[in-house]
DNA sequence: TCATAACCGAACACCTTGTCCGGTAACCGA
DNA sequence: TCGGTTACCGGACAAGGTGTTCGGTTATGA
């Protein structure tokens, strides 16, 4: 369920991350994803109905499913424009850890609406679960490139780091923090810098 | 949706902890949540519908409905079952902090089934994010009665040590890891101690 | 033993899903 | 501007899930 791949089937797929060169396909792909934000925001994943969404949007049911599959599939074509899933390289230098903290929080600030709905505790989890396998592999590839051996215990390191992370994430997203980016920013590395360091000395 | 009251309307509910005397209540309602267990580990919390808990309990819909308000509901009714949310309360004394760590990844190793079913991904995160906010509050006193001032921040560091515990014990539900519930603890004391006790130091 | 309370099971109205198809209208390229 | 192509409409459809009702049956605890 979780790793489906939402192979061909339907019709009007773009492959990777073109865009349509017909404006109708253009128009009616975004009509209905941003009725499903919409959606979400005022119901919750669960309770919006593929109804709703072609009534929200104002398209016909066939159309829709000539363009995705099902629900999941509509919020799932919406995170290639969670930008902050997409942050620069970094500059490769390895000048600074968790170089991704700061830009991402500061990017979830301007995305607040399309944010909260994809990846809030209304979304259903299923977004959630995808940006903490991104991060995984950037925070283990940040830490290995710091020095630290590749054992079991550094990916228990990496789940902490990116618990404790997604975990600030969630908190900013439901409002249950006012905290601006800079001081979520600051939060995160006070808490996971020590006991990141610690592993990394011996 | 999320703090939906489960007020009356349902017959036969009962109340608190307590278990009803009569012996077919009993048995109606134990077999329903093994059912809904059972499937939730087969389909997912998803995939699973009403129809398919009575059919695998063997038991009437309108008894069904006698009982729950509908699925959800029955998912709830297993937390209290879940004995490693209710830890000891650790003995008063502020020998160590995080105590509830070591014996809830042992708990968890104990009731494997029935936690993976309930706080796994294939469960919907419902009763995870349940088991977030009941966590947060005892972390959180625990850090007060360390010295930390109630601010902002320390909701913050909060936030990040019950995101990094989590984070693991999703992982060890999940199968993403072998470690032993020693090492589980292990590393979670190594990734968070260290912040916390620069933290509570100034 | 017996009154009570729980269970059965069948039927129901309603909603949601996903598919199909002929007709209509918009688009893009020539 | 024109014309072939392509997308959209919209109504209908079967299948399946939900939650409720009600009269009859059976188990329970006193």
């Amino acid at each position: 369920m979780v790793n489906e791949q939402i192979g061909p089937g339907v019709p009007y797929r773009t492959e990777g991350g073109k865009v349509s060169g017909d404006r109708r396909v253009r128009r009616t792909r975004r009509l209905i994803q941003e009725a499903l934000v919409a959606l979400i925001l005022e119901k919750g994943y669960d309770a919006v109905t593929v109804t709703d969404i072609i009534e929200r949007a104002d398209v016909g049911r066939s159309t829709f499913y000539a363009h995705f599959t099902d629900k999941q599939d509509v919020l799932f074509s919406n995170i290639e424009q969670l930008t902050f899933l997409h942050p620069a390289p970094g500059g490769g230098g390895p000048g600074e850890l968790f170089a991704f903290s700061r830009p991402m929080f500061e990017h979830v600030g301007e995305q607040e609406r399309l944010v909260r709905a994809l990846m809030g505790r209304r979304s259903g989890g299923l977004v959630h679960a995808r940006g903490e396998q991104l991060l995984a592999a950037v925070v283990r590839n940040e830490l290995v490139a710091a020095g630290a051996g590749e054992s079991a215990a550094l990916d228990l390191l990496v789940t902490c780091v990116v618990g404790a992370f997604m975990g600030l994430l969630r908190a900013r997203i439901e409002g249950e923090t006012t905290a601006s980016p800079a001081e979520l920013d600051a939060a995160f590395r006070a808490a996971v810098l020590p006991g990141v360091r610690a592993a990394l000395k011996p």
